[in-house]
DNA sequence: TTCTTTTTTTGACCAACGGTCAAATATTTT
DNA sequence: AAAATATTTGACCGTTGGTCAAAAAAAGAA
């Protein structure tokens, strides 16, 4: 997020450049080799500056893969919010956000990978307490647009009420995105359940949670196929890759 | 599991007997710091072996975590068989499998943190080939238990055919049930959903899974509470101190 | 029992890496 | 041009996973 520029002084402008510099180098690190298969020496080398500069703008190298993070999850949580603006039924609109799901999993492949290693308690206290708000606010932003569409679908009884608060049919649908972007990361998974395009994979589960939520229309009453293409030329105007019909 | 006494030297038992050892106070060192805030020359002197003997058992840290990882996940399966052999219909016996996973997670909390870190490939990959082929085995086992329910379900009609291939539909419950493991072990999104009771989190996600498949009898249209407590007195005797009805 | 051979255990040592900070370098001010 | 301030650097440190030659223990031979 460029801060506005005319504030800043060309000091503070170069600090920001150089930052985005090194965030740039280490995202490409952790999509080439991980988290931990480069040191933070070679970083200082990729991006042509010490070891010692790396330290003024991040506390730790989990503080500085955090940042990449949120970098990331700040993309998510746009796509997320182009997609709740798209034009349809709730239903349709939670589509879309899956879409972004999948767009977002496709376009910032690191992320899912640092996501798992924040789970562990270590990595997180490594971090500066900016950096984790940072990262609460991005993850909060993506909770409450879903959760804003969920309410409003059952404001409007194409999603019933009784069943299930809001709150817990929002945290459905989040669960099962994640962890079927987890389970078709696993080369065993994919062999035994056949899978051959994860997205699509991780789309039928959505599929499978709104239907089981009861959200209307249903996925196995209605074809979406028309709303997927619209989907795709309003929310995704750049080539989606991973989309089959 | 302890091979057959009889052809094993009184050196082999020993040492196996050594491995259990290590493995229980690697997993409570797991349990009570995670992965990194404990170190090997620390777990020797709790075995009061040295940090040579050690590496005798296990060709790295990764190896020896995993080790633990596999002994909690074969104890999943065994859970899971005797879950499978629950008397009902298939969706009950599903059911009984949920609760399995519940007690899993309750009575070996390390294993999903484990799970987090075999994502990355470096972990992976430092562990030893025999290792990772028992944990898959392990892993296998727990997808056939599952997945035949869902079959059978489909053959007696229980699930319908046409709308997801029975490989897809075991894939969503397993990456529901995981995805809610995940989800609810962060404190935010405990907040923002309002979780008080993970483990029902966790079932209610399982429920609305099935219904989405079309499981019949549906959550929404029967009262399970009766097949709840026949659950958790036939598989788990012991007491289930998650359980809230 | 005593000496020799084999097996097992040990912990000093190594290399790698995240992180620090005094010195060197660059920039700004006077 | 000199002094003052700010920034950058890389040698250095502590920790830790992993190794291996030497020590200790066990087994075998006499």
């Amino acid at each position: 997020m460029p801060a506005d520029l005319t504030t800043q002084t060309r000091k503070e402008r170069e600090f920001q450049v150089r930052e985005e510099l090194i965030l740039t180098h280490a995202r490409r690190l952790l999509i080439e080799r991980g988290f931990q298969a480069w040191n933070m020496e070679q970083l200082a080398e990729a991006v042509e500056y010490s070891k010692g500069t790396l330290y003024q703008h991040f506390t730790s190298k989990e503080d500085l893969v955090l940042a990449v993070a949120t970098d990331s999850l700040r993309n998510r949580a746009d796509w997320f919010e182009k997609a709740a603006r798209f034009q349809g039924s709730t239903r349709e609109r939670s589509r879309a956000i899956g879409f972004a799901c999948c767009e977002f999993a496709e376009k910032c492949p690191e992320y899912f990978h640092v996501e798992m290693m924040l789970k562990s308690a270590s990595f997180w206290e490594k971090a500066s307490e900016e950096r984790r708000q940072a990262h609460s606010f991005q993850g909060a932003r993506c909770w409450r647009i879903l959760n804003h569409i969920v309410v409003e679908a059952m404001a409007l009884n194409e999603m019933p009420r009784d069943s299930f608060t809001a709150e817990e049919a929002t945290f459905a649908l989040v669960s099962v995105t994640v962890g079927s972007h987890v389970m078709t990361q696993e080369p065993q998974i994919r062999v035994q359940a056949g899978i051959t395009n994860p997205m699509q994979a991780v789309r039928i589960n959505q599929d499978i949670v709104c239907d089981g939520l009861n959200w209307k229309p249903l996925f196995r009453d209605h074809d979406y196929s028309k709303t997927d293409q619209r989907i795709i030329a309003e929310v995704f105007p750049e080539a989606v890759n991973w989309y089959k019909a």
